[in-house]
RNA sequence: GGUCCCGUCGUCUAACGGUUAGGACACCAGGUUUUCAUCCUGGCAACAGGGGUUCGAUUCCCCUCGGGAUCACCA
């Protein structure tokens, strides 16, 4: 049995997203699972659709999400890595060498015809509402090809071909889905449908694990596989992630987002991997939380769905909160550093880890750390607005309020603000001298020392707060009534 | 249109001929002496339709319907 070696190809044309992501995720666990190799390889023979920067952002999203590879771009020009180089434009010679065994079995040909030639057979072919193929124009006597033509695969024998795929199961398609296509393009580079095949069988690549858009592709494959005499790797197609709304493909326009945009928008690396691979994926117990070690350990290609999954993005606000609430809180603290607020950002250390740890359970993203903790850092203004407009509250007067607040302000004096238990007890007298009922009492008070529609409970919170800023921000608060 | 793939709650899914069709997200209701969140309890909700095969079909086969992919000198 082969080394298990798995790839993730993308090709630098832009951001990753995140259906892109989770066959670069299916592709690592395959690997890892097999204590095998994990490979990337830039596929960017597209000249014109290269984006500058575009690699280094695959770098930064696998990197991100803790996707490590053993064999990758960076490695080019060094003498490590045994299969290299990773960037198609640089393996040229590689292509050359395989269309030259082609050529010499006579299966591939010179295309003798512009691209506008081409392009008015197609026309033809729809205006006779027959589908198009190249191989029925296939020309008798081919000029010798001498690169500056398109190389063409010439199709050696028109069948069924059948296949197993390991995501799909049992595959055939009819000689229909067989043509001449181009090996070599004009400009010297080869399409992806050579390239791919070259590299996988050079890299040793034993699972090739793509988004089913192949599907179709395949036969032509297999029948290049038969010509060039290679081994057939595992393939392994699998269904798009849907969009929300609709059944369409999740692309850019749907709102598809890059992986980079979700960790800048405060989700968990942790969250992100668990989120994709549990969308059309569960290894058949109830268990909806996975480690990345799990989920190496658990993943096998044949426990994936066969149908596209919707990309619900509520389950994975739900799985980020899960993973936040369940890290250690000195974790925490490092990962929420560039989420504080203007305020927060500037507190101590201390201070910050305190506030997280009254908050932590609240966070759904680290995002949401602003709007929750602002107040604990700097005064926030009086709104009484929010006081009328509670339902409990309204209904008694102004004067009352103030009462209360003078009432709790002098409970408060003489508590003792560095335990929780002392400060609850001193505001269960504070209610049966007051004789109100909690939510009323509670609420104005918390609303004096807040001023914010959701907070932490209230001892928690004047204990984080102190005597002296608790009793101020009552203060202010009567003042301002 | 040709070729190919898919079809269980709103969503993600479990089930590999016999279950009151299970779980999770979302939603709704209640509980944890204030709010929000967490947590706990309960509720709502699905086998696309029609034929077969079988003692028995969500499960196997066929058809219909529905959805998707693909038909480039893009990957």
């Amino acid at each position: 049995m082969n080394k298990v070696r798995t790839r993730f190809a993308p090709s630098p044309t832009g951001y990753v997203h995140v259906g892109n992501v989770r066959t670069a995720l299916h592709s690592y666990l395959v690997a890892r699972h097999g204590k095998g190799d994990f490979v990337l390889r830039i596929e960017d023979t597209d000249q014109k659709r290269f984006v500058d920067g575009a690699e280094r952002v695959v770098l930064e999203t696998l990197q991100w999400l803790g996707l490590d590879w053993d064999e990758g771009p960076e490695l080019d020009g060094s003498e490590k890595g045994a299969y290299g180089p990773y960037h198609q434009t640089a393996r040229k010679e590689n292509y050359l060498k395989w269309a030259q065994v082609l050529i010499g079995k006579g299966l591939a040909y010179a295309d003798p015809y512009t691209p506008e030639q081409v392009e008015q057979f197609r026309a033809e072919a729809k205006a006779a509402k027959k589908a198009f193929l190249y191989r029925d124009y296939r020309p008798e006597n081919p000029p010798e090809w001498d690169g500056s033509r398109p190389l063409r695969f010439k199709v050696p024998e028109l069948k069924r071909y059948e296949w197993d795929d390991a995501v799909m199961g049992h595959l055939s398609a009819g000689p229909e889905a067989l043509d001449d296509f181009i090996l070599i393009k004009s400009d010297g580079l080869p399409t992806y449908n050579f390239a791919h095949v070259v590299d996988d069988h050079e890299m040793k690549i034993t699972h090739v694990i793509r988004g089913q858009e192949y599907i179709a592709s395949m036969p032509k494959y297999l029948s290049l596989y038969d010509a060039l005499e290679f081994e057939r790797p595992v393939f392994a197609c699998e269904a798009h992630i849907m969009a929300p709304d609709g059944n369409k493909k999740l692309g850019k326009r749907d709102g598809a987002k890059s992986v980079t945009e979700y960790r800048d928008a405060g989700y968990l690396p942790e969250a992100m991997l668990n989120f994709l691979a549990s969308l059309g994926w569960n290894d058949g117990t109830e268990q909806e939380i996975f480690s990345k070690e799990e989920l190496i350990e658990k993943f096998t290609l044949e426990r994936v769905q066969k149908s596209g999954a919707r990309f619900d993005e509520k389950r994975l606000v739900w799985m980020n909160g899960q993973w936040i609430k369940q890290l250690e809180l000195d974790d925490l603290y490092e990962r929420v550093h560039g989420f504080w607020g203007p305020a927060g950002q500037k507190a101590s250390a201390a201070g910050q880890k305190a506030v997280l740890a009254v908050v932590q359970d609240r966070l759904k993203t680290l995002a949401d750390l602003p709007s929750l903790t602002e107040y604990f850092f700097t005064e926030p203004k009086p709104n009484w607005q929010m006081v009328d407009s509670n339902k409990q509250l309204s209904k008694l007067p102004r004067t009352e309020h103030t009462k209360l607040l003078e009432q709790a302000t002098h409970a408060l004096e003489a508590a003792d603000f560095n335990s929780e238990e002392a400060l609850q007890s001193a505001l269960n007298e504070l209610l049966a001298e007051t004789g109100q009922k909690p939510p009323v009492l509670f609420g104005l008070v918390r609303f004096a020392l807040t001023w914010a529609q959701f907070s932490p409970g209230l001892p928690e919170t004047m204990h984080l707060l102190g005597r002296e800023r608790t009793l101020a921000r009552l203060q202010v608060a009567i003042d301002k009534a």
